[in-house]
DNA sequence: ATTATAATCGAAAACGTTTTCGGAAAAATC
DNA sequence: GATTTTTCCGAAAACGTTTTCGATTATAAT
């Protein structure tokens, strides 16, 4: 399968390489009748110029790469649909890897892209991952690239980020308004930010509030599971320690919460009100509708491609570029596991 | 930023391109004592071969294109999991395209993808799809192509498929087993070939056990959504029709029967039993936990890279490739939504 | 010493495009 | 008719690599 190639048509036409491509390019130093006679046959012979002499010649792909933590998770895919529809939008294609919350392979992937001279590079740190020298590597490499969710403080770039202290100061301020008094709370693992982040508003909440903190009702989870909700909701229930509300670092783990709490007759939200985080499609389904803080995914992704396209153009025209910080809003999500009848 | 090249190299020992180009790709007539010195240089350097280069060198960009209708989706999400995972086990990268079930879409992003002249391409159609010319346009152009799921019969590709009918079949079966006689089916849209399989699977089961078919006990999802199965499950609780168990198409739509159930307080499996499809994440959370058919997503999506790695090396080895089929287990899961106590 | 063989290297073409720059022809101006 | 201007075209270099094939030198066989 033989592809057409500009010579051939130059050839055919016989006229020179140079016109043709300029005429395809519409330049304006080529006279009208051999622009449409090369377009016409252009088509006729469905010519499609080759993107690896062209991308050789521009040294630009007019291709990202994404690296996120895993692709089946409700948060990510909504992001990478972000990310897609905005970079096709604009002619651009994108290139996904998956660090499996692994440090050594995020390094690969990283090294691979580089590799691959993509025009940009979209990330989410994994659980591992910190400041480490990948991540500098691209900054010294000049590759436009930008942070979001998970990030890293210390690396200079653009970041797309929600407000996650704020977003849980929220969450747990609906509990309060919606009487709670004895709040427990449970948290992520130890080190993303994030998980901090939520703790932390979490406990500022209870200040602002006048509700002392208490250490015994923080609640640390080991795996982001269904079953240390359960397990969770078990525990508080035969501690017995007079808990009216519940604030979950997440929805899966909120639902197996609510599982358990369904189980044993416990009435949600009268007797205890639970939130989540992220408004997974789980907890619009689940028996009550799981009231939880909308991360919009989507937007996180549109804005993402939009901060790495800029600073791809503006190292194009060789100006530096200056990274921006964009903080999406969150939105607590009132559903019927935290709307007590009163 | 300059990247280093071959040239570079060369001319700080000495030696040409052609000599340095061999040394780091071990050549055997290339000295040790060069080929170590050439080595050392390239790594000391940071040298990395310039992609775009060796792409039209080459002819091949070692990255695979990939289109499918939606990844916010969890059978979608797990195939994309594994086609990337074994892609890059083999050293290719995944270029990923949502069609939004839309067919413009879709013929849009062919057309990228054969121009960014990917050395292959996987696809799930969208619904609209059939066997239209801009697949036929993939297989003109000997362009590696594998289908999965969702596929068009009459493109003579490679595909890999899970046999509706025949889940479908043992679904309904499990529900006989489970002492089910009157049994109803909510099914998907009208045209989806799986739909229509998963039908007459259901069909097929009753008669092979003698149940005589009932049109009525059939229900058409006009939107695979969760308010849908609500609805139905309205419905059919309306019409009392003494149905004791429910075969729906999917596992989104059968939570939403499973919602209502639980709202009007129907006793599930023991009143009626429910049974969906596909496994979805929600399946496993949901009270009572929801019996399923579980599509091995990931491993589709292992099966459709290999098959795709198969046909690229062959046609590269310039012999023709003949389509294969592979067609992967699914499995019953039974949870509690229909194991009645007996 | 001569020839044959093996080991090591490099020149050059090729992949297909883009873009600069100069030149020729046509048109406009004097 | 001579000059200037405009219009249109093409030669050629460049992007960085891979690979063929011939050349050169060193080694082995005669």
């Amino acid at each position: 399968m033989r592809e057409t190639t500009l010579k051939e048509i130059a050839s055919a036409l016989g006229i020179s390489i140079t016109t043709v491509s300029k005429a395809l390019k519409n330049y304006p130093d080529v006279s009208d009748k051999t622009k449409k006679a090369v377009i016409a046959l252009a088509q006729e012979l469905d010519y499609t110029p080759n993107s690896f002499a062209v991308n050789l010649r521009t040294k630009e792909s007019k291709t990202i790469g994404l690296i996120i933590p895993e692709v089946v998770h409700h948060f990510f895919s909504g992001v990478v649909n972000g990310i897609i529809a905005e970079a096709e939008k604009n002619g651009y294609l994108v290139i996904i890897l998956q660090s499996n919350e692994s440090l050594e392979l995020e390094k690969k992937q990283v090294a691979l892209l580089i590799n691959k001279r993509v025009d940009g590079i979209i990330m989410s740190l994994s659980n591992e991952s910190n400041d480490d020298v990948h991540i500098k590597d691209i900054l010294k490499k000049e590759i436009p690239f930008v942070q979001f969710d998970k990030i890293s403080k210390l690396i200079p770039s653009s970041k797309v980020i929600i407000n996650d202290q704020k977003a849980a100061m929220e969450a747990v301020q609906h509990l309060i308004d919606m009487g709670c008094r004895k709040i427990a709370h449970i948290r992520g693992l130890e080190n993303p930010q994030n998980a901090i982040d939520r703790f932390l508003g979490y406990k500022k909440a209870l200040e602002k509030n006048g509700i002392p903190f208490d250490s015994s009702l923080v609640y640390s989870c080991k795996a982001i599971t269904f079953d240390q909700g359960v397990e969770f909701a078990k525990q508080i229930l035969e501690e017995d320690k007079g808990i009216d509300g519940i604030f979950v670092i997440t929805d899966l783990v909120a639902v197996g919460v609510l599982a358990h709490f369904n189980e044993k007759g416990i009435e949600v939200p009268n007797q205890i009100a639970v939130i989540g985080f992220s408004n997974w499609l789980v907890s619009q389904v689940i028996t009550p509708k799981l009231s939880t803080v909308n991360q919009p995914s989507y937007d996180m992704g549109v804005a993402a491609f939009t901060l790495l396209l800029e600073e791809i153009l503006s190292r194009k025209e060789g100006k530096s570029f200056k990274p921006k910080i964009i903080e999406l809003e969150t939105e607590v999500i009132v559903r019927e596991s935290t709307l007590k009848k009163s």
